[in-house]
DNA sequence: ACGTTGTCCTGTCTGC
DNA sequence: TGCAGACAGGACAACG
């Protein structure tokens, strides 16, 4: 589930809440969610370690520690990382906690994930960039180097689904199947169009819907439509503002058609018929 | 090189 | 009501 604005929010609302705090001690209660190293090396090395970073790319939240080494978080679909707080961290952890980051002053980080896909990686701070994860991740949204022409060159290089090249993480990372449906309504695009088939004025609303839609969702602090909620356990509230995500036979906002949902590479695309061409 | 399909899991929804 | 089957926001490997 969490995509950019999600891990975003995650990424903020942990900072000022975690950083400088030592990790005392660390328990894993599912050992397939550390992808590397082995779980007790992972908890070896985390444990006495102070956080000094937080970072996002793409969908990845990065946890810098003070002794050289980061760790990768992947949420996948469910995953949520939670800050608990000193009242609360006598609450006993539910069957979908896997971890558990024991902080100084009594606070905790808890990673829960109910479907078990999200993962955690231990890498040296010098290598996170030429992880596998890191390394084949293409342009973060808001870099500069991202513009209309440049999506323009790339879309015209390509023959896929728009849908799936804008989630297609080795281009540009951070966007999942919520925020690509949402783009291309605000666009005008349908997802099935194909890439090399859009003029340049086309590709200008896709880029402008990107900035707009990501910008928007970041504002609102992600969107919660099951399972999400930032560190510190709110829900955010960018799933009122969806305009055809989830929104299967509902009249459009613009036109009143209805909006339909069809399958693009396996995945469910919501549109409407009539704004998106 | 690219696109498609199956897999990892559990919870929830749908239809019979 | 109960139950089986479909389906879910992601990433990756295997295959054609």
């Amino acid at each position: 589930m969490p995509e950019l604005p999600e891990v975003e929010t995650i990424k903020r609302t942990l900072e000022p809440k975690i950083l400088g705090r030592r990790i005392e001690n660390a328990e894993v209660f599912y050992c397939s969610i550390i992808k590397c190293p082995s779980v007790n090396e992972f908890v070896d090395k985390v444990k006495g370690c102070s956080i000094i970073k937080l970072r996002r790319r793409g969908k990845y939240l990065l946890i810098d520690l003070d002794n050289s080494s980061s760790m990768i978080i992947s949420f996948r679909m469910t995953g949520q990382l939670l800050y608990v707080d000193k009242n609360n961290v006598g609450y006993p952890y539910d069957r979908h906690t896997h971890a558990v980051f024991k902080l100084e002053n009594g606070v905790e980080l808890r990673f829960r994930d109910p479907r078990k896909f999200g993962r955690i990686a231990l890498v040296k701070t010098s290598e996170v960039e030429n992880t596998k994860e890191i390394l084949k991740l293409g342009y973060e949204p808001f870099s500069p180097e991202v513009t209309e022409d440049m999506l323009f060159q790339f879309f015209k290089s390509r023959r896929g689904k728009i849908k799936q090249l804008l989630m297609d993480q080795s281009f540009i990372c951070g966007i999942g199947n919520i925020y690509s449906d949402e783009i291309l309504f605000y666009a005008g695009i349908h997802p099935e169009r194909t890439s090399n088939t859009l003029t340049i004025e086309e590709v200008r609303a896709v880029y402008n819907g990107m900035v707009k839609v990501l910008n928007e969702a970041i504002e609102q602090r992600g969107t919660s439509i099951k399972d999400y909620v930032d560190g510190k356990g709110d829900k955010g509230s960018y799933q009122h503002l969806l305009k055809v995500y989830g929104r299967k036979g509902e009249k459009c906002c613009r036109c009143g058609s209805e909006i339909i949902c069809t399958k693009v590479g396996g995945r469910t695309a919501h549109f409407c018929p009539h704004c998106q061409k």
